[in-house]
Formats: structure tokens, C-alpha cells, sequence
DNA sequence: AAAAACAATAACATGATGTTATGTATGAGC
DNA sequence: GCTCATACATAACATCATGTTATTGTTTTT
């Protein structure tokens, strides 16, 4: 047996109005057409769809009874033709984003906000986890797009690094705000709040002091810039931080000068090379990428 | 844009089965066919379906969008070409019975139960109500089938009288049991229990007494027939109803023997003439005439 | 590099679904 | 009861969807 949506639409579309020409019209087709689809149908199934009365056709028990079954059906293909026509206008679908800690909180939430807001139908899943893990999700293609810190390459992975500006940020009332920028020097007395000993980017930031002969006393060791924002406006001392995290301090106990050498905090922007994207899911990337344009100084 | 059942299926089969060669041999078609079918589908839609992926097609993020709502589609297709086949078998549906209060309780719900056994898609609505009432409703063809007492005629309705046979019925210790039929003379110093005085059943009851020049001690009216079987259980006196009645309290407290004259109790089976019956409607109005054969002399 | 498996394309048959033209039944009004 | 208007069914045919087989092109495997 093969029962075919155009002959239930008709089945609706005749029960609705109550006669086979009204349907007609309903459905932009002839008269005809409606015709046969009914009586085929009615053959299918082996038994009389429609009584007349009163010159209006009324539905039989048996066709009452399947109704709210075809009406699903029907209602439920509509759907479906509409969430594909928004899928592929970019507006539906899901994206399953993973990133850092950092980055949950803070600045993509945002971004995330803003773009949804566009896209009725799409939905987002955004996973915080250590960058290592990040990568693994990527590689083994369980997220659509990574945000973590910069690292080199992968030949599974299409990665594409953004270098975020660094600054100083100070309690608000403290006199390096007199600076245009501040240098190692500069804080060589002050109590430094960084980044883990082993990561990439307190590296850097040792190795700019030893240039500049400056000793730099340790103060507070934390795993995010967002810590040492807050630890900063509690007067606990001075930090390098990307100004991404730092503007969003500014008024809430801290100020921030640009730090002199230049030493940019690198994040890679990941998605795994042999999954392909959805067109939202590029679409979503570039939004992001554009929304750190500001605390960029190059791209590559 | 039209999307078709075929398409729909073929789209689900090469995801369940990640080769577009196994899901035509599931489908019961070549390969070419299932090949065409997705094209179609892919242009339809706008979007890439599958991914190449170690030589399996994997759906693309915008297929496993849609793919629960398909999944319910062709769920819902199967679910009515089942029911359609079961409506078909006179097993599924629905029936609309209103008959008399004390069908309601005694002997409908066993046939209705047997019946409904053996069509586990069907369903029932039982309202019980006065007789006038239920005349209005086949009338206006709210209900499918009704039960109700003895009555002529109605140019709008199909109604098929049955005459119950009716019983003296006594407390189980009672002298009369030694009788072999009881007539009003037997019963002419007993308690009379009895419906309304003004239902045909009564009227007829009391000729019978009349003509046998036998007094009628009116002792307690009832409305109905199991209303009296009570009150016989419970010594109150003695009474006339039908055997229906009568046999479902042998054992509880009641004896019966048959009654003469014969005063036989008239029941209709009822149906709106210009509605057209459902199969299944009349298959259960034969069964619940076949109920009621025990109980009848003959019918008509 | 060759073989095997798989998918895409072409050419064509058939059925589903649309059309127009026309016949038939039914309700309304005289 | 007759006639007309309306609504539905049927017939003949056009077109598109969907199936087929034959063949070619691509991957995967050996």
C-alpha cells in the first residue's frame, strides 16, 4: 500500500471545506485532480472516505478516526520544508563550540547572544575545557569549532591564530596612569600578578624583564586573565593581560596602559579539516573572528 | 518546493545504512534510483547531504537537523497505513454508544469488553441517559448506536426491537420456588416491587393483575430493573423483570422462575438512518443483539 | 598498480498527477 | 414534477516522478 501526501492533503483539504471543488481551489488545482486523488486513495485504503449530506461532504468514521494522524503528517512536512528553506539561509541549525574557561565567561557569551539573535532557529552548545582537551574534540571532530590558545598546527585541523593585544592593568588609583605606556621597568617594584609558571605566555613576559634587567616579583599566580582583573581591582598588585579581558574591567577598579615590548597573546580559532562545516558553522567563525578585530593589531 | 515521501525515506536509509548501495537493497529498489532520489532531494533542499567518510556517507550537520522530524514523518506514514489496514478488519475505531443507566452497569460493559478484546485498536464512549434523550442524540446523530426502551417508530432512525423475557423473582428462601411458573394469583399477597407507574412495563404489569382479578400491593417503585433485584436480595418483597436482570443475581440472594402472562420487556437498537454506520458500528450492534439471545424468545 | 566496490549518469518504461472536455447526479426554485 | 445550477465523476491525454538496465567514473582495498 502506498499512501502519498498529495492524496492525504486532499483527504484535509476536503474534510476542511466540505467539498471536493472548494478543495480544488484550496490546493490551486482542477477539480479533477482532487477527484481521482480521492477516489485512488479510497480504493488504498478499502473503505468510503466521504458521505454526502446536505450537499456537503462529511467524513466517515474511519477517515475521523485517521485524521489527526494525516494532520500531524502533514503539519510536521510543512516544518520540515521550513526549517530547511531557515537552515539554508544560515538562520537554523545547531553549532557545538568548545573553549577555554576564559572565554565562556567573558567574551563569547556575547558574541554567541548577538549572532542567535539573528537565527531564530539555531541553537548553540558551548563546552569550556582545558586547551589540550580542545584539541582532542576538535581532532576527533566532536565539536565544530574550537576557541584555545595559539599553538602551532595540526594536519587534521584547519586552525587560524589571532594575536589579541596585551596591556597593563593597574588598580584605578595607582600613579603608573600618568604613563602613555608602560614598560618592565616600569613595574619592576610593583607585586605582579601572572599566568602560570609554564605557560606560553608568562614565558614571554619573563623573558621581556630579563632583556630589560628588571626582576619580576611574583606576587599571585592564577590560571585566567579574569582572575588577575579582579585580583587587580582588589589593589593586589599590576598585571599583563590581553585587553580583551582588561577593557571589560575598566571602570570596576582598574585602568590599563599598552605594555611595551609588544607581546600579544596568540589564540587559534580550530575546526576540524575532514568534518564538513555547515555553512552557519563559517558563518559563526568569521562573526567571531571579526568580534576580536578590535583587540587586534594584525591577523594572520 | 516538494518534498516527497520517497525522498524522505531514501534520505533516512542511506543515513542508517552509510552506503547508498545497502540502503537501496533495503529499500527494495537499485541503486540508481536511491542515487537520483537524494540528488533530487539535495537540490530541493540546498544543502550537501553526506560526507564521505572512510567510505561511509555521513549526514551532514543540516541533515541531522532535520532527521528527527523526518524520522516522525515516515514513523506517522507507518502508524496510519496500519491503522488504516486495522479500520479496514473492522478492529480499529471509534463507537459512540448512549443506552440506558442500567445497561450502563450490568450487561453492556461484559459485551463491550469481549468486543473490544479482540480489536485492541478500537475504542468506546458509553453515556448513559434517559430514553427521550437518547432518542434526541441518534437524531441528531451525536452517537452511533443506543440502547434504550421499546418504542414505534422514527423516519430518522434504523431501530430493531427485542423482547426480553421477563421473570418473577423472589428471596432465595422464598416458598414460590416450588412453583414452576408464578402468576399473579401466586404473588397476590406478596410485596410488589415495581418500576415508575407510569412506564409502559408497570401499565402492563398491572393489566396482567387485573385480569387475573389479583389486588397489586405496590410496595416499593424503582427506576430500574437492578434497582428491584437489590431490594428482592433483601427481603423487601417480590418483583417482575426481565431474565437479563434477573440471572445476574441468582446466588446473590434471589431466585427466579418464569412469569406468566408473558409480559415481555422491549428493548431497541437504535441507529441514525441518514449517517452512514461505520463497519465496525454494525459489526458491534450484531454482537450485542447475539448478547441478548439467551434472554429472548424471539425477535423481530 | 590492479581489482573490487560504490556512486553517478544516460536512456528509457511506467505510474502518479496534472490538465481539459464531457457526462451524471443532486438540491433549489418554479 | 420539471428545469436549472452546481458539484462530482469519468475519459483522454500531457508531464513529471520514480523505477529499470547499461555504462562510466571514483574510491577503497589488496
Amino acid at each position: 500500500m502506498s499512501l502519498r501526501i498529495r492524496q492525504l492533503e486532499a483527504l484535509i483539504a476536503v474534510a476542511d471545506y466540505g467539498s471536493i471543488t472548494a478543495a480544488a481551489a484550496e490546493l490551486g488545482v482542477s477539480q479533477p485532480a482532487v477527484s481521482r486523488l480521492l477516489s485512488d486513495l479510497s480504493k488504498e485504503l478499502g473503505f468510503v472516505l466521504f458521505d454526502r449530506k446536505e450537499g456537503r461532504l462529511i467524513p466517515t468514521q474511519e477517515v475521523r478516526f485517521i485524521q489527526p494522524d494525516i494532520r500531524r503528517v502533514l503539519e510536521l512536512m510543512g516544518q520540515i520544508k521550513i526549517v530547511s528553506q531557515e537552515v539554508n539561509k544560515y538562520l537554523a541549525g545547531h553549532i557545538k563550540v568548545a573553549c577555554l574557561p576564559g572565554f565562556a565567561t567573558s567574551h563569547l557569551p556575547e558574541v554567541v547572544a548577538q549572532f542567535l539573535d539573528a537565527r531564530p532557529g539555531l541553537t548553540m552548545t558551548i563546552e569550556p575545557d582545558r586547551p589540550e582537551r580542545i584539541l582532542e574534540w576538535m581532532i576527533e571532530e566532536q565539536y565544530d569549532f574550537g576557541i584555545t590558545d595559539g599553538f602551532g598546527n595540526h594536519p587534521a585541523l584547519d586552525s587560524q591564530n589571532i594575536d589579541i593585544r596585551t596591556v597593563c592593568i593597574f588598580p584605578d588609583k595607582h600613579e603608573l596612569a600618568e604613563l602613555e605606556t608602560i614598560s618592565p621597568a616600569d613595574i619592576g617594584a610593583e607585586k605582579i600578578i601572572h599566568t602560570r609558571q609554564d605557560s606560553e605566555f608568562f614565558h614571554r613576559l619573563s623573558e621581556a624583564f630579563l632583556r630589560a634587567d628588571v626582576p619580576l616579583h611574583s606576587h599571585i599566580e592564577v590560571r585566567q586573565f579574569t582572575a588577575a582583573c579582579e585580583l587587580v581591582c582588589l589593589g593586589a598588585g599590576v598585571s599583563v593581560v590581553s585587553e580583551l579581558d582588561a577593557s571589560r574591567y575598566v571602570g570596576k577598579g582598574l585602568k590599563f596602559r599598552p605594555f611595551t615590548p609588544r607581546l600579544p597573546h596568540r589564540i587559534s580559532l580550530v575546526r576540524p579539516l575532514i568534518k564538513r562545516p555547515s555553512m552557519v558553522t563559517l558563518e559563526f567563525i568569521d562573526h567571531f573572528a571579526k568580534s576580536l578585530a578590535p583587540f587586534t593589531d594584525q591577523q594572520d
